[in-house]
DNA sequence: GCATATTTGTCCGTATGTATA
DNA sequence: CTATACATACGGACAAATATG
């Protein structure tokens, strides 16, 4: 049964429950599944199974699931379970239009160089992954960049309240075909990016501007191309 | 059956009322009591108290508990439970300056008008509640003009995002000692950033960072001239 | 420092309600 | 419509951690 396969890793992945509270471990534990794309958008949690699976209660794992749900990971739907999130073309929308909001306000304001620095030693990652050819890597390099970003604004609350924000952009990269090409195409603009900030260019705002509305318009390309096989959130 | 078509109209009408899920439910009863102060910050949420009082078991309650640490509300030590959040001055800094990204980039923006009646209609129901010297009411529409600005930049997703800092920020408002004087302070404030945008005047940005530079200062001389006396987050 | 009581963390069994084949 | 599978919610139980005297 193939469809047994994601649940066996599961279950090599109990190994890691060790320490704090189980929910949380295994919060953890989903979450990383979810994220690296071993449960896709649309797929259902089933409790059964995920209980067999990781050994813990079903009243643990709802906790868990309370969690993720809290996270924008899953989705809950009354009397019927949890499903991953799948997002929809307006949902796509409203996640760029936020981050149009908090990434041209962080590339407007001036910034110190220590902080700029993070940003530099991702660009230094995300070319790595690229030179080495590990697409899986260089999506999430591209995703900490913009991480990176944000961080500019100075305030940390606001970049943990992003977080369900990026999980949403990860499910997103899991629905288009070619994410690797995806994530390349975008690796020179964010080096353009990043040379506007270092030189205090004022245009940086506009260029963040453009950047979001032209990866906007090829994820819903992407999207729309796309038979929606997935059950409706 | 015509005759049923009446009872089935409220049926329907109660099956929506109790769509939500008992920890739901549980939640929102929890979330309703903290926000209104009935319970203050710091204290302990006993799991057995509430239990009884509620009628629910543990695990329900657990799962309500999971979901207001996630909104910001509650706090969760290992072993040893559950308590409302007590906000620190740091956390008091960082909280303005997230507000301070999301509200100046709100500002800076061209507004449609349709939106803008939003902002309008929350400052004439505080006008109304300070002529009734309702301060509990003056200090909720004083939040929810903030949360109609944030509005203005379109993106529904930011404003929920957004809603463990207004929680936070009604926390902290039941920390200082006078609530009511403090709102009322800045019900002109709010007037004069209204009007400013409704002129389309370019200099809102500015205003509303003084604003909110002003804000910061004064909760913050509150909270120092104030013996913490509540448990250490 | 120690013993006790309290509280939390976790699991189990089960009854009820809901959705779906 | 019936039957099955599943989610929801409850209560009890025990170990572990914490608080208290």
């Amino acid at each position: 049964m193939s469809a047994n396969t994601v649940y066996e890793e599961l279950v090599s992945a109990r190994a890691k429950l060790e320490q704090s509270s189980r929910s949380v471990q295994v919060a953890n534990v989903l979450r990383e599944g979810i994220l690296a794309g071993a449960f896709l958008p649309g797929s259902r949690m089933s409790e059964l199974e995920i209980c067999e699976a990781l050994a813990v209660s079903r009243n643990t794992l709802r906790e868990a699931f309370r969690t993720l749900v809290e996270e924008g990971l899953l989705v809950h739907e009354l009397n019927r379970g949890v499903f991953v999130r799948t997002p929809s073309e307006s949902a796509v929308v409203d996640l760029y239009a936020c981050r149009r909001v908090v990434e041209c306000a962080a590339v407007s304001r001036p910034h110190t160089p220590d902080r700029l620095s993070r940003v530099v030693s991702v660009m230094r990652d995300a070319d790595a992954a690229a030179a080495a050819e590990d697409w899986v890597a260089l999506g999430s390099h591209n995703i900490s960049f913009h991480i990176a970003i944000v961080a500019l604004n100075g305030s940390t609350r606001l970049d943990t309240l992003l977080t369900p924000i990026w999980n949403e952009m990860r499910l997103v990269f899991h629905m288009i075909s070619d994410p690797a090409a995806f994530h390349l195409g975008y690796l020179e603009r964010n080096r353009e990016l990043l040379e506007a900030l270092q030189a205090g260019d004022s245009s940086a705002a506009k260029a963040m501007a453009d950047y979001l509305d032209d990866a906007e318009h090829e994820v819903l390309a992407e999207l729309n191309g796309r038979t929606t096989r997935h059950p409706a959130a």
